[in-house]
DNA sequence: CGGCTTGCGGCCAGGATCCGGCCACAACGT
DNA sequence: ACGTTGTGGCCGGATCCTGGCCGCAAGCCG
């Protein structure tokens, strides 16, 4: 048997976290003793350390080493990765939404088809936050990301700011995460310009399997390419509180995302927030593990706090 | 160079989404082209189908197969994907969080210390939903993860239900996911006898290195053993309302993981819903996007309710 | 301490493989 | 029609892989 195709059975077999001993393993990889020595002599050359230990119930595991090993997977824990990383991918986590796509597409480029009906199945029982629904689909996400990554041609659909649909020809350059949405930067084919379009209102993302040499950017990156498009656009939604208690006190009560409390007099603290959806902001602040007093808050916030309240009313009251 | 290392670079390089010639190929891998085309050959041969195309432009690039290919993760990959399913495992999405333990068990196994800093810096800024902050330390769901996997001693501090805290040596058995919640079964060495934990509970945990073989449990399997276990405690949180509009109106406001709502006459639903987080239960109720009137509902969640309904009372009036 | 188990690695010989080079051929784009 | 690029058969020589054998070392147990 291929030799190639035994050592990455060994290393499968050894990711289990299992403990095997010389025999299991040269059993079921249908070789001699001897030749299992060489196999995993040959896994430690490759820079995967295998652990064995002597005597009675002797045998071999995988430790951490200096580099990942390639991962070998079932069907589950591939589904399972790509779950995460999708939710991932949309912001859950702050700051690895650019590597979880990156991560994604490399995945999902392998991905069997059954497993990515099993991927979309889950997705949709994924718990959102309440009030919070305002996401990018991953499949477009990642139509995207690969047409970047292949310098691919994409097709879409594209619902500009005032709601009017159009229909675009671009050449993907790159994909940018900001402030918990998605942006991509591309060459418009028809318009001859680079532009910066949201990923969430992108519709039936196609790429057309037509290969383009890709473009130099008018700008330093992508990233900044895109901060500069966004520099002239509304801001997101803000609050200013007053929270009684000192800063020690309110470190550890104040979720981590909505900034630091700053002292303000002797038991009072500023808070400067903001979230760029309305109802998620003004659940957050009815959270508040403390007495707070709103300084400066947007109609509309107020209107979406008000609107709480109301429907904590209706409840409570019988 | 050993064909084993030189095949697993190949894959590496068609994993990155590309496009890649024979020749860029067969350079990188320092080959002849004949060679590479036998590599190709190889990967085909082992599942792993890698699309070609031939002229002008022609290459090679990896195609989703009927079986998942080794993954080859850069630093940055592995940590988005330890990340990501750190979250799954503990809730963020549900039905999965056994399989992302396993997976993440085995990632974990491998993962250089340098790359496990990282994972826990980027866990700490997690941005957790307000109100709702009882977790898993990961580390120690890792820990017991993967004493159950090489059937290890395992020794920890556990903080009982009445809050008194003990020593415990034990062989764990299998660990199990009810109810946003992590159990585990094991056996405990001091007392002799089958015991339920819970994962949150857990401090210190640490594998001694002892290995034990398996012992068989008293029952089908360690989820009805728990089940069983679980049977005679409390029940978390419910409430039950009536929504006024149709069964049809509601679908897509109410969130999938509430549950159906129940026509019951022409205008109005029942929902029947439950959480085992009282402030989590209560944002969701007040979230709901439909005229509601609560119908069963626990002191402890009118409480929370009016308690939601004060905070932003007093953030509305100045 | 001695016996048992289990892994280690050197050595050897026969056989399988791997590799590069060559070639006629088949797709594909221009 | 022509150039480009991948395909796969064939060949010869170098390399390797494998299994068997061995003496040895490291744990475990009594």
């Amino acid at each position: 048997m291929d030799p190639t195709a035994r050592i990455l059975r060994l290393l499968s077999l050894l990711q289990t976290y299992r403990h095997w001993s010389g025999d299991e393993l040269s059993g079921r990889l249908e070789v001699s003793p001897r030749t299992l020595r060489r196999d995993v002599e040959r896994l430690r050359d490759l820079g995967y350390p295998v652990e064995t230990s002597r005597g009675t119930y002797g045998g071999y595991q995988l430790a951490a080493g200096t580099q990942i090993p390639p991962l070998l997977l079932d069907d589950e824990e591939a589904v399972a990765i790509a779950v995460g990383l999708r939710t991932a991918a949309n912001g859950a986590v702050s700051g690895i939404e650019e590597t979880s796509v990156r991560a994604l597409a490399k995945l999902q480029q392998v991905l069997p088809t059954r497993l990515r009906r099993r991927v979309e199945a889950l997705a949709v029982a994924t718990e959102t936050v309440p009030g919070y629904t305002e996401s990018v689909d991953p499949d477009v996400l990642m139509t995207i990301a690969q047409a970047c990554r292949g310098s691919e041609q994409l097709r879409f659909h594209y619902t500009a700011n005032d709601g009017s649909e159009t229909s675009r020809l671009v050449e993907p350059h790159r994909l940018v995460s900001r402030h918990r949405r998605w942006y991509f930067v591309a060459w418009d084919v028809d318009r001859g310009a680079w532009r910066t379009f949201r990923a969430d209102r992108v519709a039936r993302p196609f790429a057309n399997g037509v290969r383009v040499p890709p473009r130099e950017l008018p700008a330093e990156d992508a990233a900044s390419f895109v901060d500069t498009a966004l520099r002239s656009r509304p801001q997101p939604f803000t609050a200013v509180l007053r929270l009684r208690g000192t800063a020690e006190e309110l470190r550890g009560r104040v979720p981590h995302w909505m900034g630091e409390p700053v002292a303000d007099g002797t038991d009072s603290c500023l808070l400067r927030t903001g979230a760029d959806n309305l109802e998620w902001l003004a659940i957050s602040l009815a959270m508040l593990d403390a007495e707070a007093e709103l300084l400066e808050g947007t109609p509309e916030l107020v209107a979406a706090l008000t609107r709480l309240r109301t429907r904590a009313e209706r409840l409570t009251v019988h």
